[in-house]
DNA sequence: AAAATTATTTAGCTTTGTCTAAATTAACCC
DNA sequence: GGGTTAATTTAGACAAAGCTAAATAATTTT
């Protein structure tokens, strides 16, 4: 699948991936640019090494997409990235707002049988500590029909399955109300004055919530 | 205790720290560039920055030894290495001649809590899979009153501890007669024509050894 | 002690991956 | 459709880590 990349392509080919799921494709030199904060004159150089490598199609100034190769890479990593968190949570104790500058040194590691056995040893999980879904080793990503708190329809029963939002203050936030992952909430009230929601949980506590935070958080109907 | 070294610069630290508990202090240019399998003109490249960023001393053409920076440095990479082993066969079931390029990778990331938590996790253990010590979380290491095979008096009973060569085909030769850690035996004649070892296992069972095999196990009287 | 061998350093070159500054191309706006 | 702005590429530099070949120093042999 991949011969021996650096781990700068490693981390090039997984911000293309990244953006091209959040805006399609193709991917601007610029968008990656920003993603990696780094110059557009190096995301030149790189473009040009890796479509040498036939990983990204490059076609001059229209921008980038990933090749079935770079694409099968760049899932590799995201299953390396999202089983060592979840190794680091579940089994050394760590917050899941603590895991991510280790998993993305961890996922760097190269060693096929490695990952294999971790995930083995997790025991297969689906889903990593913020929600997101592990692919396995084929490279299939379990989908979920979930929606964004915000879209969810006012007394709609439904679980909290994941975050939009990775960043520590989100997920310190989430960790001081209880919206924690598998919390079951129902939304009373939308005031429209702010957009905020008015929750209610499983246990009967009440609870507000500001639009940015149910923009943030995937729910699954049930 | 370190800064951000680099993983070439992690390897020199390690390399030299291996030279000097094997052949003492101080350790030549050319000693380096052979155990680091690179040129003489490379280690003198290294050395100069080592010295600069006050992990070596280095008189010109008389050799090197580590500060006490450096050998901290190497020791918590030996900790790591270690650590990493322990954690690859008792976790994931890898055999013990598998995991040593696996924790070659393992050892370079940066992460203190991560060890600590990786130790604590393995039970602090004391030694690795091969028998070496694993120093603790300030470097303190646990030296054990072992001999090798081949110095053991007859009829001496003694425990196997360690290896001395990690080689994957000395490993699995003791993996096939059954010679593993903890194994217990005593030496019951020294065939003085190639200096081969008579030995006799707990079971009972009987066993004849080469002198190569004496010269690189290490053993503990019982 | 001179010659031969071995060890070390220097010099110069290569590849990665980064940068800034300048030049070019594309896109947008009025 | 021409001008302004934004995006991209080119050119030229730099640091890290490696290499080979040549020069120099140290050690061993005879």
């Amino acid at each position: 699948m991949a011969e021996l990349l650096s781990q700068a392509e490693e981390n090039y080919l997984k911000a293309i991936y990244k953006i091209s799921q959040r805006q399609g494709t193709p991917v601007s030199n610029n968008s990656i640019s920003v993603e990696m904060r780094t110059s557009a004159a190096s995301v030149t150089d790189m473009i040009n090494r890796l479509s040498q490598k036939e990983l990204i199609h490059y076609q001059k100034r229209k921008g980038v997409h990933l090749t079935e190769m770079g694409r099968a890479t760049a899932v590799h990593l995201v299953r390396k990235h999202r089983l060592w968190e979840t190794f680091l949570v579940e089994k050394l104790n760590f917050t899941w707002d603590e895991v991510h500058d280790l998993a993305e040194q961890l996922e760097h590691i190269q060693s096929r049988e490695l990952i294999n056995r971790l995930d083995e040893f997790l025991d297969f999980p689906k889903y990593d500590p913020h929600g997101d879904p592990i692919p396995d080793r084929n490279g299939e990503i379990a989908e979920r029909q979930q929606v964004l708190l915000s879209q969810l329809p006012e007394n709609q029963p439904a679980v909290v399955v994941g975050v939009k939002d990775h960043t520590t203050p989100f997920l310190q936030y989430l960790e001081r109300t209880g919206l924690l992952l598998g919390a079951e909430l129902t939304v009373n009230e939308r005031l429209t004055y702010d957009n905020s929601l008015q929750l209610e949980l499983a246990n009967g506590d009440k609870l507000l919530v500001s639009q940015k935070v149910g923009q943030h958080l995937f729910v699954q109907k049930k």
